[in-house]
DNA sequence: TATGAATGAGAGTTCATTCAT
DNA sequence: TATGAATGAACTCTCATTCAT
């Protein structure tokens, strides 16, 4: 196994672990025993388990935000725009169960809040999301989009998202095309003027 | 202290250390101490740490209900009873916010999923509801709300009431009235035909 | 065993090990095997090693002191007052082996260097010493002894016992009653005018 | 780097490292980073981290011994040549803090004490001290020297010079060529007849 | 009934040493 | 010869749970 291989298969044992049993049922222990490497390994890679955690965390956020620009093209109006997205989104996360709930684990841990607090102040803005905070303010500004804070326009948009894909994810509604395109519909409604 | 003293004192003592902390920064002695209690007491009114969370969030959850019930009128027309259902519970959130951050973390936890998994399946309706469940679905008979799945009607309706409640006790949003009413109407507008 | 012996139980085991091999070679794990409790134990007598490490320190710095303070007089002259001290603290160490390495120990470790400086730079005077203190001042005063910084003083008197007990320790030389007072005697020549 | 600047370089480090942090704060990965080399380097000079310890603590004493002896000579008279043989010790270790220091670890480490006992009975004479054990024995002889067995002249002529050594070292004190002179003429007066 | 001292398994982490390159 | 990634045993410390009092 290479270099790399090992950072990944470590990264791989984490997010399955984690968003299996959560941070405190994925023990180090466990973790490097399923990556294929020694317990010690780990510290050769991140330097202690929250960077870890933390890094992991990233590296998906990143892989998302790459995935939802493809195909999204600036001339297409609000509503086509803010469907492609938040449908690409809920598309995203029922196509990977084990990242939407690591995500989620993530959120609501500690470090999580913490993350996101780091990133609020640092920003003044809505966490990773230039599209989408273009979007917004632009149909703000043009008289399309309910005059909102941004911070509730995300809430109105995503809040919904996360919560259908929990739903689909823990098998409490089975959503195909059709409904995913409803839903995003639906998100589009509330946050239409 | 009488029995049924101690028994609250417990509870209380979890809300808050799993509230501010969450579950794996509040361990039992800590419970015991803030509580006035001794460690081992703890386990004289719950079998474990387990049940002990699981009884607290069923507290709760039948606390919110009944909350919401008052002022409740079925003779009100829909956007109404939905605007002062979720508004409802959007002011109970950031009235509480140490129940708001105990379930939030409960629902993320193994135990809460599996909690919610078992109800379920037990019901073939979503969860603790009966309220709403009355609304969605007169409203979808009288084609006033969307043709959606129960579930997705309440992933609409209640998505982004929990990501809003979480930003303001999070501190990145301050709510007043008039933001919790255009929150609710939005949300409505998400539901509605 | 009750409380106050599982205290003493683990603080002498920690002696032993301490003495014997030395911080590193005195793991928490044989400290507590050897003292008849659990690991875990010795966390609730003690915040953690660190902390157990200058427990035992100042515990036996206090035992010391008394016993040095027995039989000792202010009226004698300083010649013989000095050789009270001197030969009684070094009796002391030949009969206790394991205190007097462990002292040894602490000293030359991270903690004692720091534990010493705390105590130097909160006093300007050199360690619990009250007795000594006086004696070297008044003697410096009345012209018995040399004019040298206090630090001096103990250097020249306290030094050479340090080194004697160590070889008679590690059985490098036998002393007996004679010697002790020889020794003691040729101390206070050092300091004498 | 040659072969033997890498051997030096090792020395060099792990005389800094457990200088300042101690043996067990000296791990071998540092001492490698520190001396430019792999850490595997380290075990193609030394079979191991023991060896290493030990052999740098014979280079040192060897290096000691070669220094005390320039500028000695066997005609001045007793007490001018103890003087001259203490002074100078104290004024090399006051020099070389990084080589006192380590000095100091090693004697207090369980491999010291096994080095020392080893030499102690190897030779039936204090360690590497011809010169010094020259001087001490003459001096009883010819009845200036009190007659005490020869680890106790060691003891009273080194025990405060070393002490004063630390003191110096760690702050407590501030020597200068005076005070120097003072202290060996007072190890003279705890010697002499 | 209530206590809280004691337990010991298991957590995250370090580090001397090895060995394929 | 020199490397440095990998190892895994051993470290300190935590905490849900038990049980003698």
């Amino acid at each position: 196994m290479s270099k790399e291989d090992k950072r990944e298969a470590i990264l791989q044992a984490t997010l399955e672990l984690v968003a299996e049993h959560g941070f405190h049922d994925a023990p180090c222990s466990l973790i490097a025993e399923r990556a294929g490497v020694a317990a010690g390994t780990i510290y050769r890679y991140f330097e202690n388990k929250n960077e870890l955690i933390v890094v992991l965390y990233r590296e998906l956020e990143t892989k998302i935000n790459a995935t939802l620009l493809t195909g999204y093209t600036l001339e297409a109006p609000f509503r086509e725009r803010f469907v492609h997205l938040v449908s690409g989104l809920l598309q995203y996360f029922i196509a990977s169960p084990l990242e939407f709930k690591y995500i989620e684990q993530f959120h609501h841990s500690p470090y999580g809040v913490a993350f996101r607090r780091d990133k609020m102040l640092g920003q003044d803005e809505p966490e990773g999301c230039n599209i989408y905070c273009e979007l917004f303010k632009q149909g703000v500004t043009q008289q399309v989009i309910k005059d909102l804070p941004l911070v509730l326009l995300f809430d109105l948009a995503f809040g919904p998202i996360i919560s259908v894909a929990r739903n689909h994810i823990l098998g409490f509604i089975q959503l195909d095309a059709t409904l995913i395109q409803q839903i995003a519909e639906a998100c589009w409604d509330s946050l239409k003027r």
